[in-house]
DNA sequence: CTTAATGCAAACCGTTTGCATAGAT
DNA sequence: ATCTATGCAAACGGTTTGCATTAAG
Protein backbone atom coordinates (compact mmCIF):
# COMPACT_ATOMS: atom_id res chain seq x y z
CA UNK A 1 0.00 0.00 0.00
CA UNK A 2 2.13 2.72 0.93
CA UNK A 3 5.27 1.44 -0.51
CA UNK A 4 3.53 0.95 -3.72
CA UNK A 5 2.66 4.89 -3.74
CA UNK A 6 6.74 5.05 -3.16
CA UNK A 7 7.51 2.81 -5.85
CA UNK A 8 5.07 3.91 -8.72
CA UNK A 9 6.19 7.90 -7.57
CA UNK A 10 9.86 6.84 -8.35
CA UNK A 11 10.76 7.32 -4.66
CA UNK A 12 13.13 4.60 -2.82
CA UNK A 13 11.28 3.06 -0.11
CA UNK A 14 13.32 4.18 3.23
CA UNK A 15 11.78 4.52 6.48
CA UNK A 16 11.48 8.49 6.76
CA UNK A 17 9.37 7.91 3.17
CA UNK A 18 7.33 5.10 4.89
CA UNK A 19 7.45 6.59 8.53
CA UNK A 20 5.38 10.09 7.08
CA UNK A 21 3.53 8.17 4.24
CA UNK A 22 1.99 6.31 7.39
CA UNK A 23 1.48 9.62 9.30
CA UNK A 24 -0.32 11.17 6.45
CA UNK A 25 -2.37 8.08 6.08
CA UNK A 26 -3.59 7.47 9.60
CA UNK A 27 -3.82 10.47 11.23
CA UNK A 28 -6.81 11.64 13.03
CA UNK A 29 -6.25 15.31 11.17
CA UNK A 30 -6.39 15.24 7.79
CA UNK A 31 -3.88 18.60 6.97
CA UNK A 32 -0.77 18.55 9.05
CA UNK A 33 1.99 21.04 9.04
CA UNK A 34 5.70 20.27 8.66
CA UNK A 35 6.24 20.40 12.44
CA UNK A 36 2.85 18.49 13.05
CA UNK A 37 4.98 15.56 11.27
CA UNK A 38 8.01 15.99 12.64
CA UNK A 39 6.86 15.77 16.39
CA UNK A 40 4.65 12.44 15.66
CA UNK A 41 7.29 10.58 13.88
CA UNK A 42 9.98 12.27 17.37
CA UNK A 43 6.68 11.08 19.57
CA UNK A 44 6.97 7.62 17.98
CA UNK A 45 10.21 7.35 18.98
CA UNK A 46 11.29 7.55 15.22
CA UNK A 47 14.53 9.63 14.45
CA UNK A 48 14.04 11.59 11.85
CA UNK A 49 15.59 15.12 10.40
CA UNK A 50 13.32 18.27 9.92
CA UNK A 51 15.07 18.47 7.06
CA UNK A 52 14.46 15.00 5.51
CA UNK A 53 10.55 15.79 6.35
CA UNK A 54 10.68 18.95 4.09
CA UNK A 55 12.33 17.05 1.62
CA UNK A 56 10.16 14.43 1.82
CA UNK A 57 7.10 16.32 1.45
CA UNK A 58 8.59 18.47 -1.27
CA UNK A 59 8.91 15.26 -2.78
CA UNK A 60 5.61 13.75 -2.30
CA UNK A 61 4.04 16.92 -3.64
CA UNK A 62 6.08 16.57 -6.82
CA UNK A 63 4.47 13.17 -7.22
CA UNK A 64 1.45 14.22 -6.24
CA UNK A 65 1.29 11.49 -3.40
CA UNK A 66 0.49 14.73 -1.26
CA UNK A 67 -1.30 18.11 -1.96
CA UNK A 68 0.26 21.13 0.17
CA UNK A 69 -1.77 24.31 1.45
CA UNK A 70 -1.16 27.56 2.30
CA UNK A 71 -3.92 29.05 4.20
CA UNK A 72 -3.84 32.24 5.78
CA UNK A 73 -0.85 32.23 8.34
CA UNK A 74 3.08 31.54 7.83
CA UNK A 75 3.56 27.80 7.84
CA UNK A 76 2.34 25.34 4.89
CA UNK A 77 -0.30 22.17 5.50
CA UNK A 78 0.03 19.13 3.56
CA UNK A 79 -2.76 16.22 3.26
CA UNK A 80 -2.83 13.03 1.31
CA UNK A 81 -3.95 13.46 -2.32
CA UNK A 82 -7.16 11.42 -2.87
CA UNK A 83 -7.82 12.65 -6.39
CA UNK A 84 -11.25 13.72 -5.09
CA UNK A 85 -10.88 17.82 -4.95
CA UNK A 86 -12.61 19.71 -2.22
CA UNK A 87 -12.14 23.26 -1.04
CA UNK A 88 -11.08 24.00 2.52
CA UNK A 89 -13.29 25.64 5.55
CA UNK A 90 -10.48 26.49 8.53
CA UNK A 91 -11.86 27.73 12.13
CA UNK A 92 -9.93 30.89 13.30
CA UNK A 93 -10.52 29.45 16.62
CA UNK A 94 -9.33 25.88 16.85
CA UNK A 95 -7.49 25.63 13.34
CA UNK A 96 -9.40 22.45 12.14
CA UNK A 97 -9.32 22.41 8.82
CA UNK A 98 -12.52 20.79 6.83
CA UNK A 99 -13.16 20.04 3.52
CA UNK A 100 -16.10 20.36 1.07
CA UNK A 101 -16.92 20.66 -2.26
CA UNK A 102 -19.70 22.36 -4.52
CA UNK A 103 -20.10 21.77 -7.66
CA UNK A 104 -21.87 25.24 -8.33
CA UNK A 105 -18.66 26.74 -7.56
CA UNK A 106 -16.30 24.94 -9.04
CA UNK A 107 -18.70 25.55 -12.33
CA UNK A 108 -18.47 29.23 -11.83
CA UNK A 109 -15.01 29.76 -11.52
CA UNK A 110 -14.10 27.95 -14.84
CA UNK A 111 -16.84 30.33 -16.37
CA UNK A 112 -15.15 33.67 -14.97
CA UNK A 113 -11.81 32.63 -15.80
CA UNK A 114 -13.03 31.57 -19.49
CA UNK A 115 -14.38 34.87 -19.78
CA UNK A 116 -11.16 36.55 -18.98
CA UNK A 117 -9.34 34.42 -21.16
CA UNK A 118 -7.77 32.85 -18.10
CA UNK A 119 -6.17 29.26 -18.60
CA UNK A 120 -7.28 27.67 -15.66
CA UNK A 121 -4.65 25.46 -13.78
CA UNK A 122 -5.75 25.37 -10.26
CA UNK A 123 -7.70 27.71 -7.61
CA UNK A 124 -7.88 27.43 -4.32
CA UNK A 125 -11.08 28.58 -1.84
CA UNK A 126 -10.64 28.84 1.71
CA UNK A 127 -13.28 29.41 4.44
CA UNK A 128 -12.31 31.18 7.25
CA UNK A 129 -14.91 31.29 10.25
CA UNK A 130 -15.54 29.48 13.67
CA UNK A 131 -16.82 26.01 13.19
CA UNK A 132 -20.07 24.24 14.88
CA UNK A 133 -18.05 22.80 17.74
CA UNK A 134 -15.73 25.93 18.92
CA UNK A 135 -19.39 28.29 18.48
CA UNK A 136 -21.63 26.35 20.66
CA UNK A 137 -19.47 24.48 23.52
CA UNK A 138 -16.33 26.33 22.73
CA UNK A 139 -14.31 23.31 22.27
CA UNK A 140 -13.37 21.27 19.24
CA UNK A 141 -15.34 17.59 19.13
CA UNK A 142 -12.46 16.32 17.87
CA UNK A 143 -9.73 15.24 19.51
CA UNK A 144 -6.51 17.17 18.14
CA UNK A 145 -3.50 15.57 20.34
CA UNK A 146 -2.16 12.25 21.53
CA UNK A 147 -2.68 10.45 18.69
CA UNK A 148 0.83 10.08 17.80
CA UNK A 149 0.90 6.67 19.13
CA UNK A 150 -0.81 4.95 16.09
CA UNK A 151 1.77 6.08 13.93
CA UNK A 152 3.65 3.63 13.31
CA UNK A 153 5.29 1.27 10.58
CA UNK A 154 3.36 -2.22 10.64
CA UNK B 1 -7.42 62.48 1.31
CA UNK B 2 -4.56 60.42 1.93
CA UNK B 3 -3.89 62.55 5.07
CA UNK B 4 -7.41 62.01 5.88
CA UNK B 5 -7.53 58.19 5.61
CA UNK B 6 -4.26 58.65 7.91
CA UNK B 7 -6.36 60.80 10.57
CA UNK B 8 -9.54 59.21 10.13
CA UNK B 9 -7.44 55.98 11.11
CA UNK B 10 -6.39 57.70 13.99
CA UNK B 11 -2.39 57.69 12.59
CA UNK B 12 0.06 60.27 12.64
CA UNK B 13 0.66 62.02 9.11
CA UNK B 14 3.88 61.08 8.83
CA UNK B 15 6.66 60.97 5.46
CA UNK B 16 6.54 57.24 5.68
CA UNK B 17 3.00 57.01 5.61
CA UNK B 18 2.11 59.38 3.15
CA UNK B 19 4.40 58.52 0.92
CA UNK B 20 3.60 54.65 1.31
CA UNK B 21 -0.17 55.91 0.79
CA UNK B 22 1.02 56.97 -1.93
CA UNK B 23 2.49 54.51 -4.15
CA UNK B 24 -0.64 52.34 -2.94
CA UNK B 25 -2.72 54.72 -4.32
CA UNK B 26 -1.11 55.89 -7.55
CA UNK B 27 0.77 52.36 -8.39
CA UNK B 28 -0.41 51.06 -11.87
CA UNK B 29 -0.36 47.78 -9.53
CA UNK B 30 -2.77 47.10 -7.21
CA UNK B 31 -1.39 44.43 -5.45
CA UNK B 32 2.36 45.07 -4.18
CA UNK B 33 4.45 43.32 -2.36
CA UNK B 34 6.32 44.93 0.59
CA UNK B 35 9.98 44.99 -1.07
CA UNK B 36 7.74 46.32 -4.39
CA UNK B 37 6.99 49.34 -2.13
CA UNK B 38 9.92 49.59 -0.78
CA UNK B 39 11.70 49.56 -3.73
CA UNK B 40 9.46 52.30 -5.15
CA UNK B 41 10.03 54.18 -2.49
CA UNK B 42 14.15 54.23 -2.92
CA UNK B 43 13.86 54.76 -6.25
CA UNK B 44 11.84 57.68 -5.92
CA UNK B 45 14.65 58.68 -3.71
CA UNK B 46 12.61 58.46 -0.39
CA UNK B 47 14.65 56.66 2.30
CA UNK B 48 12.56 54.41 4.36
CA UNK B 49 13.88 51.45 5.94
CA UNK B 50 11.91 48.15 5.14
CA UNK B 51 11.04 47.62 8.96
CA UNK B 52 8.97 50.81 8.79
CA UNK B 53 6.89 49.47 5.27
CA UNK B 54 6.09 46.42 7.07
CA UNK B 55 4.85 48.35 10.17
CA UNK B 56 3.15 50.79 8.39
CA UNK B 57 1.59 47.96 6.14
CA UNK B 58 0.51 46.44 9.32
CA UNK B 59 -1.31 49.09 10.81
CA UNK B 60 -2.57 50.04 7.63
CA UNK B 61 -4.16 46.79 7.70
CA UNK B 62 -5.51 46.55 11.34
CA UNK B 63 -7.45 50.17 10.36
CA UNK B 64 -8.59 48.85 7.03
CA UNK B 65 -6.78 50.93 4.98
CA UNK B 66 -5.37 48.22 3.07
CA UNK B 67 -5.95 44.13 2.84
CA UNK B 68 -3.21 41.67 2.54
CA UNK B 69 -3.28 38.71 0.65
CA UNK B 70 -1.37 35.71 0.80
CA UNK B 71 -1.53 33.75 -2.67
CA UNK B 72 0.56 30.33 -3.01
CA UNK B 73 4.08 31.74 -2.35
CA UNK B 74 6.09 32.89 -0.33
CA UNK B 75 5.53 36.52 0.66
CA UNK B 76 2.27 38.65 1.02
CA UNK B 77 0.41 41.38 -0.98
CA UNK B 78 -0.77 44.09 -0.20
CA UNK B 79 -3.78 46.20 -2.25
CA UNK B 80 -5.64 49.55 -1.11
CA UNK B 81 -8.98 48.40 0.62
CA UNK B 82 -11.66 50.35 -1.22
CA UNK B 83 -14.49 48.48 0.55
CA UNK B 84 -16.05 46.61 -2.68
CA UNK B 85 -14.89 42.78 -2.36
CA UNK B 86 -13.70 41.02 -5.18
CA UNK B 87 -11.71 37.85 -5.34
CA UNK B 88 -8.65 37.14 -7.44
CA UNK B 89 -6.81 35.54 -10.64
CA UNK B 90 -3.21 35.29 -10.44
CA UNK B 91 -1.12 34.76 -13.38
CA UNK B 92 1.59 32.04 -12.89
CA UNK B 93 3.56 33.39 -15.76
CA UNK B 94 3.58 36.78 -15.17
CA UNK B 95 2.86 36.97 -11.79
CA UNK B 96 -0.06 39.73 -12.28
CA UNK B 97 -3.16 39.84 -10.12
CA UNK B 98 -6.30 40.23 -11.63
CA UNK B 99 -9.89 41.02 -9.94
CA UNK B 100 -13.38 39.61 -10.26
CA UNK B 101 -16.55 39.34 -8.27
CA UNK B 102 -19.10 36.40 -9.05
CA UNK B 103 -22.37 36.96 -6.42
CA UNK B 104 -23.36 33.37 -7.75
CA UNK B 105 -20.01 32.24 -5.88
CA UNK B 106 -20.67 34.49 -2.67
CA UNK B 107 -24.18 32.94 -2.10
CA UNK B 108 -22.64 29.60 -2.33
CA UNK B 109 -20.00 29.97 0.16
CA UNK B 110 -22.53 31.21 2.42
CA UNK B 111 -24.66 28.58 1.84
CA UNK B 112 -21.85 26.10 2.31
CA UNK B 113 -20.78 27.49 5.47
CA UNK B 114 -24.41 27.80 6.91
CA UNK B 115 -24.79 24.16 6.09
CA UNK B 116 -21.98 23.40 8.06
CA UNK B 117 -22.51 25.27 11.13
CA UNK B 118 -19.71 27.68 10.52
CA UNK B 119 -19.85 31.07 10.95
CA UNK B 120 -17.97 32.85 8.17
CA UNK B 121 -16.27 35.87 8.79
CA UNK B 122 -13.77 35.75 6.00
CA UNK B 123 -12.35 33.65 2.53
CA UNK B 124 -10.45 33.59 -0.10
CA UNK B 125 -10.76 32.65 -3.44
CA UNK B 126 -7.79 32.18 -5.73
CA UNK B 127 -7.74 31.02 -9.39
CA UNK B 128 -4.34 30.11 -10.44
CA UNK B 129 -3.38 29.94 -14.77
CA UNK B 130 -2.25 31.90 -17.61
CA UNK B 131 -3.91 34.97 -18.44
CA UNK B 132 -4.76 36.05 -21.87
CA UNK B 133 -1.27 38.24 -22.75
CA UNK B 134 0.76 35.61 -21.63
CA UNK B 135 -0.99 33.11 -23.88
CA UNK B 136 -1.51 34.75 -26.94
CA UNK B 137 1.58 37.42 -27.14
CA UNK B 138 3.75 36.05 -24.59
CA UNK B 139 3.92 39.16 -23.32
CA UNK B 140 1.67 41.33 -20.63
CA UNK B 141 -0.19 43.69 -21.78
CA UNK B 142 0.21 45.86 -18.58
CA UNK B 143 3.95 47.06 -17.77
CA UNK B 144 5.09 46.01 -14.67
CA UNK B 145 8.25 48.19 -14.06
CA UNK B 146 9.07 51.79 -14.90
CA UNK B 147 6.81 53.74 -12.80
CA UNK B 148 8.61 54.61 -9.71
CA UNK B 149 9.08 58.16 -10.26
CA UNK B 150 5.12 58.73 -10.24
CA UNK B 151 4.86 58.22 -6.53
CA UNK B 152 5.37 61.30 -5.18
CA UNK B 153 3.71 63.33 -2.46
CA UNK B 154 2.21 66.43 -3.67
C1' DC C 1 29.30 -1.42 -5.53
C1' DT C 2 27.02 2.50 -7.13
C1' DT C 3 23.84 6.00 -6.50
C1' DA C 4 20.51 8.17 -3.92
C1' DA C 5 18.72 9.51 0.88
C1' DT C 6 19.68 11.12 5.50
C1' DG C 7 21.19 14.12 9.47
C1' DC C 8 23.27 18.02 10.98
C1' DA C 9 24.24 22.67 11.00
C1' DA C 10 24.45 26.64 8.56
C1' DA C 11 22.06 29.55 5.25
C1' DC C 12 17.85 31.71 3.63
C1' DC C 13 13.87 34.75 2.96
C1' DG C 14 10.19 37.34 4.39
C1' DT C 15 8.88 39.50 8.40
C1' DT C 16 9.18 41.27 13.29
C1' DT C 17 11.34 43.42 17.28
C1' DG C 18 14.53 46.13 20.69
C1' DC C 19 16.49 50.18 21.23
C1' DA C 20 18.33 54.71 20.71
C1' DT C 21 17.17 58.82 17.78
C1' DA C 22 14.18 61.89 15.17
C1' DG C 23 9.68 63.78 14.44
C1' DA C 24 4.62 64.93 15.18
C1' DT C 25 1.20 67.30 18.02
C1' DA D 1 7.42 68.80 26.17
C1' DT D 2 5.48 64.56 25.45
C1' DC D 3 4.76 60.69 23.27
C1' DT D 4 4.79 58.19 18.99
C1' DA D 5 7.28 56.85 14.68
C1' DT D 6 11.54 55.82 12.51
C1' DG D 7 16.02 53.49 11.21
C1' DC D 8 19.21 50.15 12.07
C1' DA D 9 20.63 45.79 13.08
C1' DA D 10 19.75 41.80 15.26
C1' DA D 11 16.26 38.10 15.97
C1' DC D 12 12.76 35.26 14.16
C1' DG D 13 9.97 31.20 12.18
C1' DG D 14 9.41 28.33 8.50
C1' DT D 15 11.91 26.25 4.99
C1' DT D 16 16.04 25.04 2.08
C1' DT D 17 20.76 23.66 1.18
C1' DG D 18 25.88 21.89 1.44
C1' DC D 19 28.31 18.31 2.84
C1' DA D 20 30.00 14.20 4.95
C1' DT D 21 27.75 9.72 6.32
C1' DT D 22 24.53 5.91 5.75
C1' DA D 23 21.39 3.06 3.49
C1' DA D 24 18.87 1.23 -0.81
C1' DG D 25 18.98 -1.33 -5.16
Amino acid sequence: MSDSSLASAGLRTTLPRRLILNILENSPERHLGAEDIYRALHEAGEEVGIATVYRVLTQFEQSGIVLRHRFDGDKAFYELNDEDHHDHMVCIECGRVYEFIDEAIEQRQREVADAAGFVLQDHSLHLYGVCEGMKTTGKCSMPKEGAAEIYQVE
